[in-house]
DNA sequence: TTGTATATTTGCAACGATTACATTTTTTAT
DNA sequence: ATAAAAAATGTAATCGTTGCAAATATACAA
């Protein structure tokens, strides 16, 4: 069958196997920016067969055939998103939920950087969304003291 | 003695310790945005004894007591700036280099984000930057085929 | 001074995300 | 059908970071 991820694919030059397509049909999909578990935990269900090291080569594959924008939101995972427009990220520390934002960099950048080419933007703020159990009054803790998403002190 | 470092650690209620002036001296006065391992290179030729341990320990106490901010510039390591001032970075892939960018967020689209708090801003370019050894025409390659500062494909 | 509690540093083991690599499976071409 | 090429898989290795226990330094009371 020839889904619509088949085709975007074909017309970016990258043989579209059953993974590749699983895997940007994800992305597409979700909208979420996944990281590397995510995807492999949602995908392995259909998929048993599924192995790890196929989603890091096929996200690679993707990022080099600028198909797929690398995240680095995470000081320790990277995550995964299929809108390569350039965008801003939300992250919320409690609920860890990805928002989108649109970005106006014309005056956000007040340097002029004369005679640099810059090939990446990356806006990533990070703080606690208005969903109710994410604000501060009744955020949630785990046993040591940190919100749902921070790591341990 | 009592060095400008020290008196700094003090009045952010931080124990400085020969360790932590050490560090806090070499991160205002070099500037540059270094990664452990920097750290530890050019202070273990005075500090034979230091731990790459203590670094750690006292980057994440730095940043709890708002003295250092950590920058999520690289995807497998983590950069320490001791200006924690809101400003946005520029990394050149060829030599590596992260420069200042002064930042104007005033006129930022607030509305974007009804009812969010923003704890954290994150600005981070990536491109080339002016130096001549850093121009397309001119720029190195190693044997992989990358450039100085890139991962191998 | 001496002893004792506390704070800090150190060294090494463990952890986890990512990558390297050899093997197996699938696809393509002859 | 056969061989070659491409892709996927499983496992070991890598490396930045953290956990943890022992060693060292500091503060402070007796
Ligand atoms: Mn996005
Ligand atoms: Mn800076
Ligand atoms: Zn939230
Ligand atoms: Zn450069």
């Amino acid at each position: 069958m020839t889904t619509k991820a088949d085709t975007y694919l074909l017309e970016n030059n990258v043989n579209p196997s059953y993974q590749r397509v699983k895997i940007m049909e994800y992305l597409l999909r979700k909208k979420n920016h996944p990281n590397i578990d995510m995807i492999f935990n949602n995908l392995k269900k259909e998929m048993p067969k599924l192995s790890k090291t196929t989603i890091y080569n096929t996200l690679k594959l993707f990022i080099k055939r600028n198909l797929v924008s690398p995240l680095t939101i995470e000081d320790n995972m990277l995550r995964y998103d299929a809108d390569t427009k350039i965008h801003g990220h939300f992250k919320c520390i409690n609920c860890g939920i990805i928002t989108d934002i649109n970005l106006d960099l014309k005056n956000m950048n007040r340097d002029e950087l004369p005679g640099y080419t810059i090939f990446e933007h990356h806006v990533n703020f990070k703080g606690r969304c208005n969903k109710k159990s994410c604000n501060k009054k009744s955020f949630n803790k785990n046993k040591n003291g940190n919100t749902n998403w921070e790591k341990s002190a």
